[in-house]
DNA sequence: ATAAAATATTAGCTTTGCCTAAATTTTAAT
DNA sequence: ATTAAAATTTAGGCAAAGCTAATATTTTAT
């Protein structure tokens, strides 16, 4: 069968797209290691495989990026997540800091008819929960440019937009300062030891790591 | 991790599970393969595998039973099998015949909360859209005694409730012939000759194979 | 410039799940 | 009761995808 990939391969071409996205140019075996939680040994195998089925360009010892096949199909993928996550937290009741591990699952489900109507169903979304941009059916993704908390000085107010990091233990710390899509946040004071943040979320005062404000994405 | 099963195990669970119901006491290997549309020797295989797991009693050469854990477990996949193919019917716009394939990769997803929250989602329907039962969710299926069309008699009447072959050339006969769920049908002839049978659908005659006559459940 | 450290790749093994061909057991037919 | 046919199991392979240990390449730090 033509155009079948694994869940594997899915997984990978996924993950090289996020990581292209904001490294730019090649993504490196060890970060895939990372980020997909495996051994390197087993990414350079993989990464042969993906450059057999001219997914990914590879050059040895320098790293993978994505074809336009690869591109296109990591899309249908992210696509897939983020319409599925769309369908937890506004139908059926999740919050959407446990949405991520199902929609994991939910993304490798193969029915165009399925995509589409689940698309429908919900309206159209243009955004996920966490504020991250759905891409259309031919591959289209609406990038906003986005602007992280930490990049505001002093005084600035901003609203929630998105985050970087979706990992469950961010996006609980978040829920437990009362910070989510769309609050609004003013910037009170920086330290400049280690940038962190003192922020005004409604009438409490929140202290924010640099990794935190780096994560959150605002707009001014 | 404890109570984890693949997809394929998942998948032999149910298959002896549903040819059980049918035949009862042992299943055997060549009915599973068929089902499964794999060869024997895979069948024997996995058998054992299920074996060491607990999850089915098998004496060799003697066929394969369910234990009580593989009997639930059989029951959660038929359940999320069900469940999602009403989702698809009664939301998404899809077909009854048409669903089938797409449920068949949607009940591996493994999320306890994403079955309860689909099941409250859908108004904790009894049946789905074949006519078959959803187990709840402590795996207690409401049996209704069905009755096959072939069982009625020249000038009975019958509701259909329910199809036996869930196949896609079948339902999709089923439907050119405006027979579908709840549709009233009334015996006018029985063949004797083959079994085939005339019958009433709003104003047109059918004739139905005993085949047919064989694999449509009728209230009456 | 070169040695040490960090990264990446290869080689060889493991598990899952499937396959074919050969051997075994059960069942059916004389 | 034998024996042929049918069903089942075993034996030996294969591909996907992971792992560890060993090797090779690139980068970094002296």
């Amino acid at each position: 069968m033509k155009n079948m990939f694994t869940q594997s391969e899915e997984n990978y071409l996924k993950a090289i797209f996020h990581l292209q996205e904001e490294a730019g140019e090649g993504v490196s075996t060890s970060a895939l290691a990372e980020l997909l939680e495996t051994k390197a040994a087993s990414v350079t195998e993989m990464i042969k495989r993906l450059a057999n089925k001219n997914l990914v360009d590879y050059k040895k010892y320098y790293g993978v990026q994505l074809t336009q096949t690869g591109r296109k199909q990591a899309l249908t993928v992210v696509r897939k997540h983020r319409l599925w996550e769309s369908f937890l937290v506004e139908r059926l009741n999740f919050n959407w800091d446990e949405v991520h591990e199902v929609a994991e699952q939910l993304e490798h489900i193969r029915s165009p008819k399925l995509v589409e109507e689940l698309d429908r169903f919900l309206g159209r979304p243009a955004y996920d929960p966490h504020g991250d941009p759905i891409p259309d059916a031919s591959g289209n993704l609406p990038k906003a440019p986005k602007k992280r908390l930490s990049q505001l000085k002093e005084g600035q107010k901003g609203v929630c937009k998105g985050f970087n990091d979706a990992s469950s233990a961010f996006l609980k710390f978040l829920d437990d300062q009362d910070i989510g899509m769309h609050t609004e946040m003013k910037v009170m004071q920086i330290q400049s030891f280690d940038e962190s943040m003192t922020v005004q979320v409604g009438k409490r005062q929140v202290l924010l790591s640099k990794t935190a404000t780096d994560n959150i994405y605002v707009e001014d």
